[in-house]
DNA sequence: GTCAGCAGTCCATACTACCGAGTGCTGACC
DNA sequence: GGTCAGCACTCGGTAGTATGGACTGCTGAC
């Protein structure tokens, strides 16, 4: 089989196409590092399927993958360990998507079973499963409210001076922003304000409210209107957009065992813009995976991220993602995103219907 | 001196006093560890204030202090390491609150200078200071909604067959429930049932939502007004009461070497509930500090808890609390916890007034 | 009660030896 | 030409041993 292979390996593209052979070495010490975390040796793979060569080849196999750069040692004498690329390479070319166990697929199934309650809470207990599934940290951005239109606006006294305006924007999210009144602004000023704010800004999206109301004739009431609307629009640039829920991120200190890699890592974890924007951009580049340095974030030069969107009704809306060493499960981890991917997306449309 | 101490020694509790010299080598000893991380031998004790005598008068007054559970040795011949007793007697008798030092109270007034946006946001931001301040693990648990009561129902209609129930109560928070509503619910039928649910549920707090509503003559009014009283009622039991916020938790990796601790408080700090509970359970013994054992929680015996109220109008609604390694520096913890606090307080009761 | 002096303990650190997993190379074989 | 058994070699990890030093506890003098 192997033998008509070589007749188009000069015909096909060769930079980044390897042979079956190699492939098939490589598809066994990525999976047996994922594994042992221990380097690989030319006797461990001597058993691997497809495989059926002596140790000594594999070894003259194994030193080309190396000089290919699918492969390092981290000594002489040692066993080899996939680089950066050659973990792109088993999950450009082998390993398939894999499919979730049958304990991790029940686990999925329970879990959209009972899930119920708002989608903020939904996410974050997603996370926690993702967490559970893969031994990664999870990763999950909500969906951005810019496009969502606002439903309904109302505006609340909480006490003598102080009032809140509360709307619900189309996608179910609710927004709030206190707002300083005047002296004698009582519940009637408050309503009338209230529903002037609510006539003008109804189905403009957060992100274009309008800059000023249709005056209801009252200057009081006017003026509350207007301090509302103020309210509401530095809600926009003031909050991120995004709210990420970050679930087993003590996974991280399994994964590592120098402490101060953990650190870096936990640390970056905390800082929600680069984790979103991260994902974004992962995501933007029409990948499932980063992996090491391909991902701009140096701290996590040692670690990979798996992403999958979720949507409702065909809109993509939100961002799973799963952080893990780079020698992390990649077909495990490719398919719990994907089938929470999908099932939070079955379940968010079936709700939102 | 110690002659005499000898005939009220025994009829004074003489249980939980040191006299002075033995409280200062106590003092020595935990300051210099809390810095070094290192067992403190004789030698680096005998330039502390209040102990005027030679290393070899430390050294007997050591191994009193040990025979009392005030130090251990890690081993034969090397020096001391303060036991949970020993920082408990640090924190109650010596070291005092301490004050934040300069950097730390201009941080802190910054911050609170430009602080802003909803409390929530506000707490969550408020972790990662007290986490910069203290290089500790910091939680923030917002007010409880128990006794706040509704100022505020509405029902919104989403897509054709769901609506949201938002509530805002007295305190500024808002909550939402989505409901599913019957076929023919239209936005008339919406405002009816959404008036009806806020006659009824206005002014009660959350915890004691009426059963059902005074009906409004309409079935279809009534049934949708129902359903949404439903959702409002699931919200309670469902959700948990408080929201902790942690930041910071990056920090705890670098407070310990063995990563296998790390993992285990991480894994503490994701479970809010317990946390929550953590805090409530020292709060409630009206301490404010808990080191190592003194809490119920077993994985986190090598860690202290550092806790101060916040409230609000004087009335107490969330707790603040830092988490390091036993060996923290308690003076710094409680000055941070208890300036923030205050600070909070202020800040919050300005803003509700 | 205090303390200088001393003997003793025991952890780190460094060094050495050794084992074994693993490599690259070579020469024979198909 | 590709394959592979055999071989010499490399080098990290473990174990054993020596050394230094930071401690201690004790003792006896003041």
């Amino acid at each position: 089989m192997a033998r008509h292979d070589d007749a188009h390996k000069l015909a096909a593209p060769a930079a980044d196409e390897l042979d079956a052979r190699k492939a098939a070495i490589l598809n066994a010490v990525v999976t047996e590092y994922i594994g042992s975390a221990q380097p690989v040796g030319s006797q461990h793979v001597v058993d691997a399927p497809g495989v059926n060569v002596s140790s000594a080849t594999i070894r003259s196999e194994m030193a080309a993958l190396e000089r290919e750069g699918y492969l390092v040692q981290p000594h002489t004498s040692a066993g080899r360990v996939p680089t950066d690329r050659g973990y792109r390479f088993f999950v450009d070319h082998l390993g398939g998507t894999g499919t979730l166990d049958a304990t991790g697929r029940q686990q999925v199934r329970r879990f959209f079973e009972q899930a119920h309650g708002e989608i903020e809470q939904m996410l974050e207990r997603t996370s926690g499963l993702l967490a559970d599934l893969t031994d990664c940290a999870a990763l999950v951005v909500g969906p951005s409210h810019e496009s969502a239109t606002v439903r309904s606006a109302q505006l609340v006294g909480l006490a003598p001076r102080v009032g809140l305006v509360v709307v619900v924007l189309s996608d179910g999210a609710v927004q709030k922003a206190t707002v300083d009144l005047p002296d004698g602004a009582g519940d009637e000023v408050l309503a009338r304000a209230g529903a002037c704010l609510a006539a003008g800004v109804r189905d403009a999206s957060l992100a274009h409210l309008p800059t000023e109301l249709a005056p209801a004739g009252d200057p009081v009431v006017d003026a509350v209107a207007a301090t509302a609307l103020a309210g509401l629009r530095s809600l926009v640039d003031d909050e991120a957009p995004e709210h990420v829920f970050v679930g087993g991120s003590s996974r991280m200190a399994a994964a590592f065992d120098a402490v101060e890699t953990v650190r870096s890592v936990l640390t970056i974890l905390e800082q929600q813009l680069v984790v979103v924007s991260l994902l974004r951009d992962v995501l933007d580049r029409g990948l499932s995976v980063a992996i090491g340095t391909e991902h701009g974030v140096e701290p996590l030069a040692s670690c990979a991220v798996v992403v999958a969107p979720f949507s409702v009704d065909g809109e993509e809306l939100g961002t799973i993602g799963l952080l893990g060493p780079t020698r992390m499960n990649y077909p495990q981890a490719l398919a719990a995103a994907q089938a929470v991917g999908e099932r939070l997306s079955g379940r968010l449309s079936e709700a939102g219907r």
